[in-house]
RNA sequence: UCCUCAGUAGCUCAAUGGUAGAGCAUGCGACUGUUAAUCGCAGGGUUGCAAGUUCGAGUCUUGCCUGAGGAGCCA
């Protein structure tokens, strides 16, 4: 009992450190086995689980008895010996000289054993508790960092783009409708707009945040809420923008490689693909996407059409890096894709697809910057000129070239993981059916 | 919106149209090295909802609800 009052309060990342000192965790029982004498407490405080050995001998009979009663997730406090353990995971145990129960948990509903993914989804708040699902989010927030660090080690300004937007402004994808007062306001499907025109003042910029996304979809690389990244550059064409965004996804790739290893190594993920993901990624042109495609069997795919999952999959398995495809049909991409001078048919656009299967991460491209290409485009697309004024502008008053791109959250996370459904890449995933908890 | 499959104990699943079962979890007990510990005992059920066929329905039929997988949709 004396030993808690004085023991420092270490984290168990840290355990390393402190090799034959007294020290206390704090944190919730993961998973506990009896042994007669011995009690082993499987103890988790956030930041990893450590196994914690009760020996009868060592501790009063009331701490014994203690815990070996104390139930799953139930908050604890332990106090005892760093000691280095080969039989340990993670190299360290705590031989145990007292346990303090701070909160004790009521049945819980996880169990070591299998559950069905809906149960698990009902339960996500205590899901997140499991060392996997908590392997998955420390991951995606090491992502979040390189992605933050990237342009802001590059000479990127941040951008905060709004949520609320007035109009339905790009025409197929549905909105969120919302009611803003007297009007109608719809929750942003992308901030890229907004940062075309803040390049313009900036020079290089992003923008960070959540998009929305009102489709029926029904897949696994699909959420109706999720985040995307977008930088937008003045003076930047369409070879620089892919320059970049290899650049970048290799530095993701990276960061999580330097930093997350441990949490790789709980997902089973093949590291080997990961560490293979350095520049250059390969290029080719819609057009030659289309012939790998035809070239694989399907010998009818049509010119015009934009993939779709299984053809984005074929694709990716013929590279083992994010392949780039660039130049697809003008017709089936957005109005502010510039076109290109070579062949009006199609559009500076690019996309990345992920290997093994994970489909686009990234879609961007050259932006439209002559002003009456831009107005006829917009009649093409049977858009209101006057909800795009300001777009417009950009182009009155100085355009330059100038390229972006977005990135899926949610998409690279599931793929840098190794994951088969986006809905465990974010804490509390918003799908078409499901909005709580 | 369409197609396919599923719904039985807290969870994961079994049960030829004929007595409702197992493992895990929970409770009690045994064990000094367990790694999803093991072993013994115990409690735990409106078989998603509604109707129908039948002497008899968890099982067959119809409708509905919920979920999963896939497709479509998705600058």
């Amino acid at each position: 009992m004396t030993t808690t009052a004085t023991a420092p309060w270490i984290y168990v990342e840290k355990i390393g450190g402190y090799d034959g000192q007294v020290v206390t965790l704090k944190g919730w029982l993961y998973n506990k086995r009896s042994s007669g004498k011995l009690h082993f407490l499987q103890v988790r405080d956030g930041t990893g689980v450590i196994q914690c050995v009760v020996f009868k001998g060592d501790v009063s009979p009331e701490v014994f008895e203690l815990a070996g009663g104390i139930t799953q997730e139930s908050a604890v406090m332990v106090t005892g010996t760093v000691k280095k353990d080969d039989r340990s995971p993670i190299g360290f145990e705590l031989g145990v000289s007292d346990v303090t129960l701070v909160n004790p948990a009521a049945e819980y509903p996880i169990t070591p054993k299998e559950h069905g993914v809906a149960f698990l989804m009902d339960h996500r708040h205590l899901w997140l508790r499991s060392s996997r699902q908590h392997a998955i989010i420390r991951i995606r927030a090491e992502i979040i960092r390189a992605i933050r660090d990237y342009f802001d080690d590059n000479g990127f300004t941040l951008i905060d783009s709004p949520i609320f937007t007035p109009n339905a402004c790009e025409g197929t994808s549905n909105l969120f409708e919302t009611d803003y007062f007297e009007n109608k306001a719809y929750l942003t499907q992308s901030g890229q707009l907004y940062v075309e025109a803040a390049a313009a003042a900036f020079g290089k910029v992003y923008c960070f945040g959540p998009t929305f996304r009102a489709e029926k979809s029904k897949t696994r690389r699909h959420l109706t809420e999720f985040w995307m990244v977008e930088p937008e550059m003045a003076y930047f064409d369409l070879a620089m923008d892919m320059d970049l965004a290899e650049d970048f996804v290799c530095h993701i790739v990276q960061q999580v490689l330097k930093h997350r290893r441990a949490e790789l190594e709980v997902l089973e993920r093949d590291i080997s693909k990961l560490e293979a993901i350095q520049k250059p990624f390969p290029r080719i042109t819609y057009d030659e996407a289309i012939e790998i495609l035809r070239a694989a069997g399907n010998e009818d795919t049509p010119w015009g059409e934009d993939f779709g999952g299984d053809e984005e999959t074929i694709i990716s398995q013929k590279f083992d890096k994010p392949v780039l495809i660039h130049r697809y049909p003008a017709e089936i991409k957005a109005f502010y894709m510039k076109q290109d001078p070579e062949n009006a048919k199609l559009a500076l656009n690019v996309d990345m697809i992920a290997p093994e299967g994970y489909g686009e991460i990234i879609g961007g491209g050259q932006r439209e910057d002559d002003l009456d290409v831009l107005l006829s485009k917009l009649k093409t697309h049977e858009l209101p000129e006057e909800a795009f004024s300001w777009y417009l502008d950009i182009r009155k008053y100085g355009s330059v070239p100038h390229a972006g791109f977005g990135l899926g959250v949610e998409r690279t996370v599931a793929w840098i993981c190794g994951l088969h459904h986006v809905r465990e890449t974010i804490p509390f995933p918003r799908l078409m059916d499901r909005l709580s908890p």
